[in-house]
RNA sequence: CGGGGAUUAGCGCAGUCUGGCAGCGCGCCUGGUUUGGGACCAGGAGGUCGCCGGUUCGAAUCCGGCAUCCCCGACCA
């Protein structure tokens, strides 16, 4: 990249190195930084206010449908996590326990919580009897551990932060409707938020969670062509409410067991944002969940200039209270190392003030997604700057949206997928006869998963790529992280 | 968990092969000049060389173990 648009040379090129790109971008914009503890991270002050932002604009959503917070305990007791057969098999090899208080051993082990199905659903037996008890719906925001082999900043740590919703319901209609409108729920946060666009789909019998009937997933394309899983909806059928008794009379006077939910979004949602939107000059936030929307930089020489400037960005501030999250930066750095830095840390304007602007009355203003420049009368301001931040929330969403396309292509056979993932990595579309032979296959050979059957598009019809048999269902292929 | 690489000042690194005073650039502190795309001059501070042990008169350097990070794979959602 040329010099005159490569303002910041401390992170790695991102066509060079992708994985290097992203870990630069996390520690040199401070969202997080490396701990002492294996695979686990520190949120910073930036990161987790970007993160504040995000869990807020979720958590309305979650309550607007119907949903109530509470808290469960972190610890689940051995003989209680082993109750649902699948579900612990499926956990089995990342749950940390804890098996000692000061010198004496526990009596029964417990489980750190990798989610917490068995104990929010252990609770609900207790408090469901009757029909009128349901549904039930909570939600709960919590972290949870899972002890992975190979860890990766915000994208798979061993301890995260997370929302993980459980539901109870009378009918198998009402808990698939559930599954589906917080699936819904999720695509709305996501796309209009974070203004990453989603392709929603079921996950293959292979790729679903540990115990579920059905899982649904929202997925992501990344500025490396590679696919994220940004957060699962599942249905669990009556299969956890049979092991965990969760019965009730119902209307007719049966007893019967519940349908249960569960649905959950994680702090990994933060890696997508920098992977989807980030540029050679480090990150670019959507302005909704930007902890600064407007960084304002100050430039004067002489000390009346600084007064001048002072007195006019002292007004700005006054009247744009309240209506966007502004930042001064009044540090004594120069006015150049700031434009880097804070083009780095992604915040969506830059507000410049200095002697000439003053003396014309107006501030130069420039957007971070495309570095366009303009000056606005200092009037102007305050209908100006949240108009421009929504241009640029939907240009970032439009920009992403076209990227994906353009990295979009319908296969027909793993061959063909063979050689076009090889050059340039995407998403592909193909019909697939649904067994697991045929998945594991192209896995195998292309090192490409199964993302999901996406919900809308594609027909399923035609050959299987692998075996050629038709009658099978459109898939996306990508390779994944 | 397997293979490879790394760990030296806040950050990036040289020094390790061939054992002998702890270095460089950036940043940081003080003073001054500066400030519209990473300013300049002068002076200064900052190190258990990742940790534990061994060899040696002497270890950042050689040997053994461990920890953390990065890359590739297996595993996992």
């Amino acid at each position: 990249m040329s010099q005159e648009t490569r303002f910041v040379q401390d992170i790695a090129d991102q066509e060079d190195d992708f994985s290097r790109w992203y870990t630069d971008v996390v520690l040199k914009a401070e969202l997080a930084d490396y701990s002492p503890v294996r695979g686990c991270m520190v949120i910073r002050p930036y990161g987790f206010a970007l993160w504040e932002n995000m869990r807020d604009a979720l958590d309305s959503r979650i309550k607007a449908t119907g949903h109530v917070n509470a808290y469960f305990p972190l610890f689940i007791p051995e003989s209680l996590l082993k109750k649902e057969a699948e579900h612990v098999e499926g956990f089995n090899p990342e749950v940390a326990w804890v098996t000692a208080a000061g010198d004496e051993d526990l009596e029964e082990r417990l489980a750190i919580r990798p989610t917490s199905e068995v104990m929010i659903l252990t609770m609900y037996s207790k408090w469901v009897q009757s029909w009128r008890d349901l549904p039930l719906l909570i939600n709960q925001w919590a972290n949870v551990v899972r002890w992975e082999k190979r860890t990766h900043m915000f994208l798979r740590t061993t301890e995260f932060l997370w929302q993980e919703g459980h539901t109870a319901h009378r009918t198998e209609q009402e808990a698939q409707e559930e599954v589906l409108r917080m699936l819904e729920v999720y695509r709305d946060f996501v796309e209009t938020e974070l203004a990453i666009p989603l392709v929603l789909g079921r996950k293959s019998e292979s790729e679903k969670f540990a115990g579920a009937q059905a899982t649904y997933t929202i997925e992501a394309m990344m500025g490396d062509g590679r696919a994220l899983q940004a957060g699962t909806s599942h249905g669990f059928g009556q299969h956890f409410a049979e092991a965990f008794n969760i019965s009730f009379l119902d209307m007719d006077g049966e007893r019967r067991n519940a349908w249960t939910t569960s649905w959950g979004m994680t702090t990994r949602l933060i890696g997508a944002l920098i992977m989807t939107h980030g540029d050679a000059s480090g990150l670019i936030l959507p302005p909704r969940v930007a902890p600064h929307q407007v960084v304002v930089i100050p430039i004067f020489r002489k000390d009346d200039e600084e007064e001048r400037v002072r007195e006019a960005i002292n007004e700005i501030t006054q009247r744009l209270a309240g209506q966007v999250r502004l930042h001064v930066d009044w540090s004594e750095h120069t006015p150049g190392w700031k434009f880097n830095e804070w083009e780095l840390r992604g915040v969506p304007i830059r507000l410049e003030i200095g002697p000439r602007d003053v003396a014309a009355g107006q501030a130069t203003v420039v957007r971070r997604d495309t570095r366009e420049k303009q000056a606005v009368p200092l009037g102007e301001l305050a209908t100006r700057l949240p108009a421009l931040l929504d241009d640029i929330q939907h240009a970032l969403f439009e920009r992403a949206l076209a990227f994906r396309e353009s990295r979009t292509h319908q296969i027909s056979s793993i061959d063909e997928l063979a050689a076009q993932i090889e050059q340039e990595r995407g998403f592909f579309w193909a019909v697939w006869c649904g067994s697991a032979a045929c998945e594991t296959a192209v896995k195998t050979r292309t090192g490409a998963t199964l993302r999901c059957l996406p919900l809308e598009g594609g027909d399923g019809v035609g050959p299987c790529l692998v075996c050629g048999q038709s009658g099978g269902k459109t898939a996306i292929f990508a390779r994944a992280y």
